[in-house]
RNA sequence: GCCGGCGUGGUGAAAUGGCAGACACAAGGGACUUAAAAUCCCUUGGAGCGUAAGCUCCGUGCGGGUUCGAGUCCCGCCGCCGGCACCA
């Protein structure tokens, strides 16, 4: 590309402001008890997902976020707020291990060279981050709060009867371990033999590794387990306060799935074991014809019968073999085997067979199910496939006469899995389903043989990966049993290793640090490594108080910038702030993962007394991707990969700013457009020339045209607008809407001459959010304000005076269309207004011979009116 | 299959139930210039009528409904995008 000379030298001011600020610190927010701290202002915390960086730097989608927060965080200082609004990296991660083990260089070069690359971006488009605050969750003063939360964690447990987490030493039970919120389980695993390392729930896409896209297989192995279940109920119900987007509430919600139903016990016939089934339909237990166990399920090596077993064992080995991808896609072809074994209906004492089938799954619910064909689509296909009994004992509609038990049971030709009336079913024939329910819970609960509960799809969280690039976990084993560390022995540093490779067998990269695992004669250390999302879990909290050497956040911090509150004695907020992070704005892709998993830490923490606010993100935005140029998502593959250092250096920062937030509403998912980037920064030259204008020498001089007069009323009416319609739009995040008022401002502004100083102060002042360097820049040139930077210049207030016409438009509608357009006083009143409009020529015509039948006037607006 | 979200000019989009298309992009025309770039001005939803100022009709995915009035609210479809998916 040649070099064409610059609408406006923003090569030269965007560096230059950049440095004056981080010079002076210009956005550090200090904290209660600090120097300039100033107690009066309320306090408004604005913060973005912090990135992974990654080695390949930013890309536009990251700033898109980035900016919005940025302008609501210059805003909020300009309207008198404290805020707080920082940025750090989440920097543990399978990229830098994979890199170390490529190059044998250690991961923590490569992290830091990308964390310095990614933050020189960023300086470069001007984000306002107070950097004193920068976290990074590699660094060890970092991950040693990280290894203190998950103590805390360990040592807690989840007191049913308070519904909250208690020190472990209030439980009185004998064995604490199976009660910790932490604890260590035997369980089938996502294993990823390509990555070496197990894998969450939440990590598994279609059987399918999310970074990487390599094959899972599941493998029963010793592993960390944090109990977010216990939480899963308060987790649904506290989203109700939150300000987040429906449907990010919904996912969370349907994430957790709870379900309400019962627990039914059945007997084996011949046999002292019995099987608890959950079901959401207890009032269908007479259709129940036959029983599934999960194949994994441990009760199937004590029912199943001799000659069954050599059928068994080969289903339960290839099912084991089965990937979850398999399971998925067999989904459609239902197997299964009987095990000879006969359960009884506790209800009717019916013999009903018991068989396993890997459509029943032994992570949800009990693992086992009764199965009522009739009622239930898989049990129907399954019972078709088999040749096994169907039931009905549901009715779509009430039908009288049909109530005895025993006679006319002839098999329905379909399923019907709606609510309708009990049939075939005893003492509940006649019921409505939502009747049928209630009545045979209580039954079975006075009978002992089952009782009302609720399932949660939510299963506890794999907690522990074989990775080398995390958190070493603070725990040592001795006999067989784990226990903790002392406060005093954190950080815990992961060991010096040559080779990061994992074993490939399952056994964590750590465990080849011989002299490291060795804690003391007879303790070892625990090898496995905490997950990414660890560290993402807190780093709010800690940008409250980044260089604490103490605690994890000091607490007159966190109660200030979290609840809102200076008042020692109580963390009462302040009524200007609901408490928590006041915004938090990132991508859709956690709405259920890290957003989850921070709640619970959280709310842990909150229960424990660390922290004051129950929920820590109280109002959360989706900003929408950006696409490709092409209208594809932007991928290295696809070449439509836009960086935003490219557009820096041909159209400046405050253009990349301000496109970003012209594109469109942030929520949405739009394609970027350099033709766009160059239309912003046209207007941002436009506003340059406002000021500036070329002398003859080429040289960039203070516009004579701008002069102390006063501006006159249209003037004085857009200025007004402006600051109105720029306020109210920042407040709605319609950033897209603020910048064209300020477009219209500047169009107004262009042909004037002369141009009154008084109006160029007013858009400077609106304009600072999203185009700080230019506004300051012009802001010093006109001298408005010898000492004072523009960024804590108070927000300028609007007179809704001004906005008011003497004389208004008043549209005219003859049946709802518009016939006309008259113009009228301001004070004019309804019945003028009528009159006028029925005075217009042009509707005289519209209305000739017909009779008026209604007139509405809305005032200021319109006058409708209806001819027959 | 279930649950969300979205359908408006050539394009990105705007519109407390009250003039659909603000503000931009692209396109076309003009001014300035030796020329180009930059800049400035004008036109620009579709169809039709008029020499002209202008006027008329149609138009927010499709079909109904509520209302004086619907892009906006309600009901039923169609299409696209995202999430979940044997969850008993």
């Amino acid at each position: 590309m040649s070099e064409r000379r610059k609408p406006y030298p923003f090569d030269q001011i965007e560096p230059k402001w950049q440095a004056r600020w981080a010079a002076a610190q210009a956005f550090h927010a200090p904290n209660p008890g600090e120097p300039g701290f100033d107690a009066t202002r309320p306090k408004y915390y604005v913060l973005d997902m912090f990135p992974y960086p990654s080695g390949s730097g930013l890309h536009v989608g990251h700033p898109e976020g980035y900016t919005a927060t940025d302008i609501i965080a210059r805003y909020k200082r300009m309207r008198g707020f404290n805020v707080l609004h920082p940025m750090g990296w989440d920097a543990f991660g399978l990229p830098a291990e994979q890199h170390a083990i490529k190059t044998g260089e250690h991961p923590s070069i490569n992290t830091q060279r990308n964390v310095d690359n990614f933050r020189a971006q960023l300086q470069r488009i001007g984000f306002a981050y107070d950097w004193q605050r920068e976290v990074n969750t590699t660094d060890p003063g970092y991950y040693q709060w990280t290894q203190w939360i998950f103590l805390q964690i360990y040592n807690s447990w989840f007191n049913p009867r308070s519904q909250r987490a208690e020190p472990i030493t209030t439980y009185t039970g004998s064995d604490p371990d199976s009660v910790r919120l932490a604890y260590v389980a035997e369980a089938p695993v996502n294993w990823c033999p390509a990555l070496g390392t197990v894998l969450a729930n939440e990590e598994v896409i279609d059987g399918k590794s999310e970074v990487g896209d390599h094959p899972v297989e599941r493998r029963p192995m010793r592993q960390w387990m944090l109990r977010i279940t216990a939480y899963a109920e308060r987790l649904i119900d506290e989203l109700a306060g939150l300000d987040w987007p429906t449907g990010i509430k919904l996912l969370q919600k349907n994430w957790i799935g709870r379900s309400e139903g019962a627990e039914v016990h059945f007997q084996i016939a011949e046999s002292d074991q019995r099987i608890t089934v959950f079901t959401t339909r207890p009032d269908t237990l007479y259709g129940a014809t036959y029983m599934v166990l999960a194949p994994e399920h441990s009760l199937v090596e004590h029912i199943v019968t001799e000659e069954q077993w050599p059928a068994v064992r080969d289903y339960r080995e290839r099912t084991a073999r089965k990937s979850d991808l398999e399971r998925t896609e067999l989904a459609k072809d239902k197997s299964g085997v009987f095990t000879g074994a006969f359960a009884l209906n506790p209800v009717n004492g019916q013999r009903i067979p018991v068989w396993i089938a890997d459509y029943v799954l032994l992570g949800y619910g009990t693992g086992a199910i009764m199965a009522v064909p009739a009622h239930d689509e898989r049990d129907w296909e399954f019972a078709r496939k088999y040749g096994l009994p169907i039931r009905e004992v549901v009715s779509p509609t009430p039908t009288l006469g049909l109530g005895g038990s025993g006679v006319c049971e002839a098999e329905p030709l379909e399923c019907f899995t709606g609510d309708g009336y009990a049939i075939h079913s005893g003492p509940l024939d006649g019921l409505p389903t939502a009747d049928a329910k209630r009545e045979i819970a209580s039954r079975l609960t006075q009978d002992g043989l089952g009782r009302s509960t609720i399932t949660y799809k939510l299963r506890d969280w794999l907690f522990s990966r074989q990775r080398y690039w995390g958190e070493p976990f603070p725990i040592v084993w001795e006999n067989g049993r784990h226990r903790a560390l002392t406060e005093q022995e954190l950080p815990l540093n992961p060991p010096e290793l040559a080779d990061f490779k994992p074993s490939g067998t399952g056994e964590a990269p750590l465990a080849k640090a011989t002299a490291w695992v060795r804690y003391s004669e007879g303790a070892t250390r625990e090898t496995n490594t905490m997950p990414q999302w660890a560290g993402s879990c807190w780093y709010y909290l800690r940008y409250c108080d980044a260089r604490n050497g103490d605690r994890f956040v000091g607490e007159e911090a966190e109660r200030y910038w979290m609840a809102g509150s200076i008042n020692p004695q109580s963390a009462i907020p302040n009524p200007q702030s609901k408490g928590g992070v006041d915004l938090y704005v990132g991508g859709t892709e956690h709405a259920v993962l890290h957003l989850l998993y921070a709640r619970f830490w959280h709310k842990v923490l909150f229960d424990l007394g660390q922290v004051s606010t129950p929920e820590p993100f109280q109002r959360l935005v989706n900003q929408g991707l950006i696409l490709g140029e092409d209208g594809q998502k932007m991928s290295k593959s696809r070449g439509n990969v836009v960086n935003p250092d490219d557009v820096i250096v041909e159209y400046g920062a405050d253009a990349l700013r301000c496109y970003e937030m012209f594109m469109g509403p942030l929520e949405a998912t739009k394609p970027w457009s350099m033709n766009g980037v160059e239309g912003v920064a046209r207007f941002l030259a436009r506003v340059w020339r406002l000021v500036m204008e070329e002398n003859q020498a080429g040289e960039w001089v203070l516009s004579p045209v701008i002069q102390d007069v006063a501006p006159d009323k249209a003037q004085l009416k857009v200025m007004h607008a402006t600051i109105k319609k720029v306020g109210e739009d920042i407040e709605e995040l319609s950033f897209n809407t603020a910048i064209s008022q300020m477009m219209v401002f500047v169009n107004a502004f262009i042909p004037a001459n002369p141009r009154p100083r008084a109006a160029l102060r007013v858009l400077l002042q609106v304009l600072n959010p999203f185009a700080p360097h230019l506004s300051e820049e012009l802001w010093e040139r006109l001298a408005f304000d010898e000492t004072a930077p523009l960024a804590s210049e108070p927000w300028p207030t609007y007179d809704p005076v001004f906005l008011i016409e003497d004389e208004i438009e008043i549209v005219v509608q003859v049946n709802g269309k518009v016939r006309d357009k008259i113009i009228v006083k301001k004070e004019a009143t309804k019945d003028e207004v009528e009159a006028a409009a029925r005075n217009s020529a042009k509707i005289a015509e519209w209305t000739a011979g017909k009779e008026i039948k209604k007139v509405v006037v809305v005032p200021g607006k319109l006058v409708n009116l209806v001819v027959g």
